[in-house]
DNA sequence: GTGGTCTAGACCACC
DNA sequence: GTGGTCTAGACCACT
């Protein structure tokens, strides 16, 4: 099953993107290894260069390194996880009420439409 | 004093965005008379080609039209933009949403992170 | 006349150091338009691709940057350009003198080595 | 303790480096029997193909020789050792301040780096 | 015409 | 078998 990639984005990368929240949300823990490229790419349905690029991109991060001649693992550092995460909460809640104010929403509107799709998530989770 | 743009997207497409803003918040109201494109375009500090992009954009979404030889002018339908503006609420409410429960943030977690951030941007705006 | 290139490092990198080079040694300033991606590919006698990577680093660098859909210019920043440059010469000072010394050789012999090296050069000079 | 490896080069080369410089510093002298390659191996954390490889390099640069069935042992040509030593003296201090002048370094900007570092070691050395 | 992305396929060095 | 580099060539979006 291919990755969905959408158009109007670099398919590197939203695999970056698609990565780096696996590594944030736990998915791929530390000290894991990573698929080969050649493989992963299969998997996301991508050249090999295409995932080579990407991957490069998260080690440049700092959220996984290379054993030359083995292999790619996730990365030790820990700290470096949270931090891009706090950061990553911090702007994604920053660029989302700034543009529902920039539409002239008042707060209570805003809490009020998070706290529905939170309530329409959780009726939607319950059906599954 | 030329916009600013950010060098990761289309430069017509942030023109799109900002214009579109203007026009759901109020900014630009309903049968208004837009700049001419050539000094519109001056104003951002763009080519009139990149303008002139953006603004067709815009007539394309039904917020403006052009009377030929006259000038582009701020669409009477306000039931457009009520529905694009509340498109737009439910949407990116969404996007905001999925991308932090995917990150593993619990419900309370998001709405305090919201919270938050209101206050703070409350705070940034008495010190202007 | 292609650029010369040695076989011990990949090539994208050798580039990366000569355009990084002619930065900091004032060849190409501030405000300056490089030649497209294209263009310079062939002056340097390898693939665009290749010289594309290269562009990119030293972009991600801070050196440079990207007017989209009209070409790259040398960076305003000449703060970054002193603090890479002030860098560069303490690495390299560092290496240096720790190579020679872990083979055993004394403060004076090395200074005299540069000394010597410096007269030599110099004479060379003369003889162009 | 492992050995420590920089990422940017081959691990093998690096090894080489490190008992070349532990020959020429007189770590190692004239008939001295080095460890076996598995137990070398082991002491660098490496595969042992990695140090297997290493050690023949060092071989064929003519600074060690093997006795079939017995083991490797530092050469006895002291010639060698301190042809190979001025060389890199050389190679190294016409490397360092070429990179340096390229920077438009002046001769006397260039000295004064040197004895700045020269200092700074000799305080480092002080402190351990 | 400019940079950016992607694919395809090859070759190499390393472990 | 692993990652890294390079070439060739195509296509697209932006100005």
């Amino acid at each position: 099953m291919p990755w969905n990639f959408s158009q109007d984005r670099p398919i590197f990368q939203q695999i970056v993107d698609i990565i780096v929240m696996r590594i944030l949300n736990g998915e791929y823990k530390t000290g894991d290894k990573l698929l080969p490229v050649r493989d992963f790419a299969v998997e996301a349905g991508v050249n090999p260069n295409t995932m080579q690029r990407a991957l490069t991109e998260v080690e440049n991060m700092g959220l996984i390194y290379t054993k030359r001649g083995d292999g790619r693992y996730v990365g030790e550092n820990s700290v470096t996880v949270e931090k891009i995460k706090s950061e990553y909460v911090l702007r994604a809640t920053h660029d989302y009420i700034s543009s529902l104010k920039a539409l002239g929403l008042q707060d209570e509107m805003i809490i009020q439409s998070v706290c529905e799709e939170l309530k329409k998530q959780k009726t939607e989770g319950r059906n599954l």
